[in-house]
DNA sequence: CAAAAATCGTTGCTTTTGCAACGGACTACA
DNA sequence: TGTAGTCCGTTGCAAAAGCAACGATTTTTG
């Protein structure tokens, strides 16, 4: 084992964690210019609300991997800023499910639109067939990790 | 522009988001059972010092993408734990410089066996072909934004 | 049916992180 | 040469995030 092989950039773990993390900072800055008042992370439970409206705070914990307590903290902030309103579950009280304002519906359509402007940034001169198989293969990451 | 075209799962944002957190969380598991007394993100370190010894902390936060103050308590925990040194620069005494120690370079191996093993967990199932494309892409966005 | 175990969201506490301000050291320019 | 501006690491402070414990509710089990 010699200590010369080893390359941090040639690791998934770096790549990944250090591409995120300037994805999120370029978000960060570009929505802050439209004054988004809400915390970042705030812009990825946004996107995991999507496609499923209802969700619980349980369920979007999961989805984000994160703490229940950070995310209960965060959809407070939302809900303050009229973004999502939280209902009781009438078939289990233990629950609330979380619903998209009209107002929230906004952010999500700016958001949205950011991202793909971050992202054709981020993959300028990469040909399409390379990000799509990059894309897949991350998914592929991400089912294979997430048990 | 229709909301159902959208899914979270196709955007490079919240895919490089969600597979570096499973990494992460999963390298912090495997390292955890074998005493590894520091905080994960010092892991993240010991990989940005693998080729050069010697970087001021400057250098690591910028590696790092995090902010200065960060890095500095993060090594003055490694230090106490003798995994790193900080030598004044005697050609620009506003400059420390980070050596490892014996017992950092016996971490970094550490480690080091810990991601390779991980990234076989994470890619099962995939070609090499296609991991090696990712790779690729990764490293290109990297550097598109990196600035 | 009753008691034990599990689930969900909240709160208190601690750790981690980033931002801003500071002092010491170097550089550039007049 | 000296003065202003820049760069580096540290510290104080505030925001963000995880862990553990709790009450309320539901499910399981005997």
């Amino acid at each position: 084992m010699n200590t010369t092989d080893f390359d941090p950039i040639e690791s998934l773990n770096f790549l990944t964690n250090r591409v995120s993390r300037l994805l999120t900072s370029r978000l960060k800055v570009l929505l802050g210019r439209s004054d988004f008042e809400l915390p970042t992370q705030c812009a990825s439970i946004l996107a995991d609300l999507w496609k499923q409206d209802g969700l619980k705070q349980q369920d979007l914990a999961i989805a984000a991997i994160k703490d229940k307590a950070t995310i209960a903290r965060a959809l407070n902030l939302m809900e303050q800023h009229n973004v999502i309103v939280r209902r009781i579950d009438e078939k289990d009280k233990r629950n609330k499910k979380i619903f998209l304002t009209y107002k929230g519906v906004e952010l999500q359509q700016r958001i949205w639109l950011t991202s793909i402007e971050i992202s054709k940034e981020a993959t300028q001169g990469i040909s399409k067939e390379e990000v799509e198989i990059c894309k897949k293969v991350l998914k592929s990451m991400y089912n294979n990790l997430k048990k």
